[in-house]
Parts: structure tokens; C-alpha cells; sequence
RNA sequence: CGCGGGGUAGAGCAGCCUGGUAGCUCGUCGGGCUCAUAACCCGGAGGUCGUCGGUUCAAAUCCGGCCCCCGCAACCA
């Protein structure tokens, strides 16, 4: 593989950041790392939307400058991600002056083109939707059925996209590549909509909207959210349509770009097209995520439902995300909805991080201490028929990868984890022991250790922390790749002392538990 | 007839494309083990796979009707 180039959404920065947000940029930084050991050229942006009118009004009614508003709101985003662990390689903001500058000559080149005209645009304009709205979107009393307000009649001059030049490339697009958009499922839906679009107003009147990239030219137009923000993908690489950067030729197209369901038509279509027009290849996939609920509700502000990821650690006092990382990414199968409750982010962790994998690392070094002194001897060291499971395992990981089946893959590494497990039980090495058949023990031993090394590797994308811990005991080099893994990292001699065992990730009742027991 | 997703053990889900003894996780009950983070292993109980009908030697799985939930339908991840 030589390279790997993934982005997520770019989140509105209009408020600070939830689960939902968390979801995406977790979703997307499991299969980053996980690529990451694959290639040494992989590729993760994310970022901020920073434009447009409510951002223009929000900070207006807190009386300060909208780019201040930004920078406070973007600062938050770019906490939570470092709290998460998402090691992104660049966070863009739309309000990047590289950004803004290329926006503004790729909107000149679609002008250039013809691709974008002018038209006067006349309709029911409705401020907070920040939208025209047809007459069927109005509730019977003539209002927004949103925002419970009656739409003024606006007549504006507009520049359009021409989108439906590019309508039956697209549809030729989309059933050709039957993959381009994941779940499949969602094709259809975006088949659908593709019969009834029309070309999409990309500006506002400086008069309305003032909080924006200024139109090339024209100073009483503003560029709108589309071209805007779907470019940033191609502008953080580097990308202008007079100068082609060497990252955005070594990059693009990306390998996938997640979004969340709710914008995949955008994501489908609009954006495909302002990709065809500037003579761009489309990205390989577009993989459209489902939504977080919050015990089986769906998050919203008016509820006041909203979970921060910030307050699941702290609720749970962890101080390392992996466990909500893990969660978070096996939450749900590619493109359906997840729920977060609790109780069951703390029954998920504690029974595969600390009962099944953490406990077994904690078992088997024990026992090396207990007979060997933490030794490993020449005799154990030999081939295990374990390993050929676990080789399939590391092949079954990256098969679900290539289809960004993140949940499923973390399945696949549980069940690796249970089945070595059960290989201990069922060889009972501290029977073997007593029978001083210390040879037969070690070899036991050897051979769950060589497989934590695997586990720790394939579990890295989803705890990296906790894997790096088991890694150091294992004095196992994680910054493996995942095609070079084999089955001699366990060397002859001193592997570990007594003191140096611990275990990587604490049951998250396990002061609880404590407690209970003293009283 | 707007579009789409779904209805499978107490809970959450997989299986459906490529029909052939109904599976996973958690919970629950019983047993085992004692190396380990009250952990780990084994076994049991529990489902007429929404409903009615069709195709077939055989249907959770294919086809049709109906009922019920949930999303989307110009920007809420």
C-alpha cells in the first residue's frame, strides 16, 4: 500500500463538541492508525466549518468578533481531540487564509468555466434555517416548521452551480462503483435523490451574510457553505487550481472520507460534481456513519441529553480515552446506529479490555514470574498451532479494515483473545507445574505471550495506550507493521520481574468491588 | 402509493445477498479451576426468527400482502 489518505467531516463550530462529533473523529482515527500500519504514508485531516450566518449571529448576541467566536470554539474541538488521542496529521479551519485563497480561485475557475452563472433567485427565505424553503416544507400556518417562523420573501442575486450538468456522470459514477459509497445500502437512497436535484445557489448576499469568503471580484457576494467547506479537503493538502502541491498529488484522491449519514447527499453528490468540474478524480469511498444515541435517545440540545466526551472520562475517572475509544468504535457496525449508555460502556470495557485480554497478559507473566523467574528458555521457543490461528486472525483484521468494518474487526480480535484464554484453561500449565513438567508449562506460556504480541498490534488502533503497555512488558516493539508480525518476538532470557507486571487497564468497578469487600 | 432502514432468547446484536439441524456478547442458573484484575473455563434454562400467504424435498433466509418502530425529505455528527 503506498498511501492512505482519510478525512472526516469538518464539525460546525457553533458549539463545543458531543459524542456524536466524538464518534466520527474516533471512528476515523481507528482506521488511520490502523493504515498507519500499513504504510508509512497515511494521511488523517479533520477540521472546523467556521463560516456562515450563525456563527455571523451567535457571536454578534455574545458581542464579539466572529473570528474570536472561532478561535475560543475551535480550541475546544482541538482539546477533545487530544483528550481522545486522535492523532490527526492536520486539523484545517475554513478560516485559514490558504483555505480562503484557494476557495476563492476555484470558485473563479467554475465561473471561468461556466459552471457557476449568475441567477436572481426569488423565494421564502427562512433566517434561521439560513435556507430558501419551498411551499411544501411549510407547515399549514405558512411557517417554518423549525423554527415556528413565517419565511420573508427575499429576491437575491445568486451565483448557481451547475449541478445537473454533472447528474448522469454521477449516477454512472455511483453504479459502477458499487463500493464508492459505504454502507451500500445507501446508494440507493442517494440514486433516489439524484433524479430530483437542481442546481445549487453557492453564494449570499454580503448584505445578509457578511461572515464568509468574499466571491473574487464581485464584493457584494459571499461564497456559501458548499464550495466553501467540501473543499477543504483538497485546499488542506495543498491544492489550488492554478499550483498542484507535491502533498496533493502524492494524496489525493483520498482512500475515505467519513461522514455522518446526515450529509452524505452533500458528501454524494455536490461534492462529486465540484470535483468532476475542477477535471479532479473522486475519492475512493465515502463511508456514512450512523448516529450515537444516549440510552436509546437520540442526542439533541433541546432534550439536554447531549454527553461530552470530556464527561464520560471524568464520570469514569479514566485518564487515558482507550477504553472509550474502544467503545466508541465497536459501538455499532459500519453505517448503522450505536447506542452509549453507562452501564453498558462499562460492562463492554471491563469484560474484553480488563477480564478477557488485560487479565490474561496479567496471568501469563504471573506464571513466568511464579515458575521461571520471568525467564523464557530455549525449549519453550517453538512453533504453536495457536499461531496459525492468530495469522489468520491478522488477515481476517485487515479484510474488514479494507472495508472499514471497524466493529467487525474488533470482534475478530476479541475472539482471539477468548480463544487463547481458553487455550490456558484448557492446557492448565499450573497442573503441569506441579507435575514439574516445566518444559510443557513453558511452552504454554511462550505461546500466549507470542499471541499478546499480535493482540497488542491489532488492538493499537483502538487503545493505544493500553496497548503500549502491554507492549513494554512484552518487550514487544509495537510500531510494527502489520505484514511484518511473526511469531519471534518472544526471545530467549530475562522477559520480566514481579515488580514490573501491572495490569494494563483496571475494571472500572474495581475500587467498587474493594469496598464492598471491607464492609 | 415520497425515499430508506428495521422487527431473531431478559437486554443488545449477527445470520438473510450465495435457502438445508438458530448463533454471539451481556445477564441468569448450576458446575469446574485456583495462574490471574471477584478473573478464567464448562454446562443448563430461555426464541413457533413481527404477521398472513406463496415457491420449494427444505425458508429467519427467496416472492407477495398486512401490522408496528425508526431515520431522511437544504444544511441537527
Amino acid at each position: 500500500m503506498e498511501k492512505f489518505y482519510t478525512t472526516t467531516a469538518i464539525d460546525y463550530v457553533n458549539g463545543a463538541p458531543h459524542i456524536g462529533h466524538a464518534y466520527e473523529k474516533i471512528l476515523t482515527n481507528v482506521i488511520f492508525r490502523h493504515f498507519k500500519q500499513r504504510t508509512d504514508n497515511a494521511y488523517m485531516l479533520t477540521g472546523v466549518d467556521e463560516h456562515g450566518i450563525k456563527i455571523q449571529k451567535t457571536s454578534k448576541e455574545m458581542g464579539i468578533e466572529p473570528k474570536a467566536f472561532c478561535d475560543m470554539n475551535a480550541q475546544k474541538f482541538k482539546e477533545a481531540w487530544e483528550l481522545l488521542d486522535i492523532n490527526y496529521t492536520k486539523m484545517i479551519r475554513t478560516t485559514d487564509d490558504y483555505h480562503k485563497k484557494s476557495v476563492q480561485l476555484i470558485f473563479k475557475k467554475l465561473m471561468e468555466k461556466g459552471d457557476i452563472y449568475k441567477n436572481s433567485y426569488k423565494g421564502l427565505y427562512c433566517a434561521g434555517c439560513e435556507a430558501f424553503l419551498a411551499e411544501k416544507d411549510l407547515d399549514e400556518d405558512g411557517f417554518c416548521p423549525v423554527h415556528k417562523k413565517k419565511p420573508e420573501v427575499v429576491s437575491e442575486e445568486n451565483y448557481f452551480f451547475k449541478l445537473t450538468k454533472y447528474k448522469d456522470a454521477i449516477i454512472n459514477h455511483i453504479k459502477q462503483n458499487p463500493n464508492f459509497i459505504i454502507p451500500s445500502f445507501r446508494a440507493k437512497e442517494v440514486l433516489n435523490q439524484l433524479e430530483n436535484i437542481e442546481d445549487i445557489s453557492v453564494s449570499r448576499a454580503k448584505s445578509n451574510v457578511s461572515w464568509g469568503i468574499d466571491v473574487l471580484d464581485d464584493p457584494t457576494q459571499v461564497i456559501y457553505v458548499w464550495i466553501d467547506a467540501l473543499s477543504n479537503y483538497i485546499t488542506a493538502l495543498g491544492y489550488a487550481p492554478d499550483k498542484e502541491s507535491e502533498e496533493f498529488k502524492k494524496y489525493w484522491p483520498a482512500d475515505v472520507q467519513v461522514i455522518g449519514k446526515d450529509i452524505l447527499k452533500f458528501h454524494s453528490i455536490y461534492w462529486p460534481a465540484i470535483l468532476m468540474a475542477l477535471d479532479l478524480p473522486l475519492p475512493k469511498h465515502i463511508l456514512a456513519h450512523g448516529w450515537i444515541t444516549i440510552d436509546e435517545t437520540k442526542m439533541s440540545k433541546s432534550l439536554g441529553n447531549v454527553v461530552s466526551p470530556k464527561s464520560v472520562m471524568e464520570s469514569f475517572n479514566l485518564n487515558e480515552p482507550d477504553a472509550f475509544r474502544y467503545y466508541m468504535a465497536t459501538a455499532a457496525p459500519v453505517g448503522k446506529d450505536g447506542n452509549y449508555s453507562d452501564d453498558d460502556f462499562k460492562e463492554k470495557v471491563n469484560a474484553i479490555l480488563a477480564n478477557s485480554m488485560g487479565n490474561l497478559l496479567n496471568r501469563t507473566l504471573s506464571m513466568l514470574v511464579k515458575y521461571f523467574d520471568g525467564n523464557i528458555k530455549q525449549e519453550f521457543i517453538k512453533h504453536n498451532s495457536l499461531f496459525d490461528g492468530a495469522k489468520q486472525t491478522i488477515e481476517k483484521v485487515k479484510h474488514h479494515f479494507d472495508y472499514y468494518e471497524v466493529a467487525e474487526a474488533g470482534q475478530e480480535i476479541a475472539n482471539l483473545i477468548d480463544k487463547t484464554n481458553k487455550y490456558v484453561t484448557d492446557s492448565a500449565p499450573w497442573t503441569l507445574a506441579k507435575e514439574e513438567k516445566m518444559d510443557e508449562t513453558g511452552h504454554i506460556l511462550y505461546t500466549v505471550l507470542e499471541i499478546m504480541c499480535v493482540a497488542s498490534s491489532l488492538i493499537y488502533p483502538y487503545c493505544p495506550n493500553i496497548a503500549s503497555k502491554m507492549a513494554h512488558q512484552l518487550k514487544y516493539d509495537i510500531t510494527k507493521k502489520i505484514d511484518d508480525i511473526d511469531f519471534n518476538n518472544i526471545k530467549e532470557g530475562k522477559l520480566i520481574s514481579k515488580e514490573e507486571i501491572e495490569p494494563v487497564f483496571l475494571r472500572l468497578d474495581s475500587e467498587l468491588a474493594k469496598d464492598k469487600k471491607n464492609k
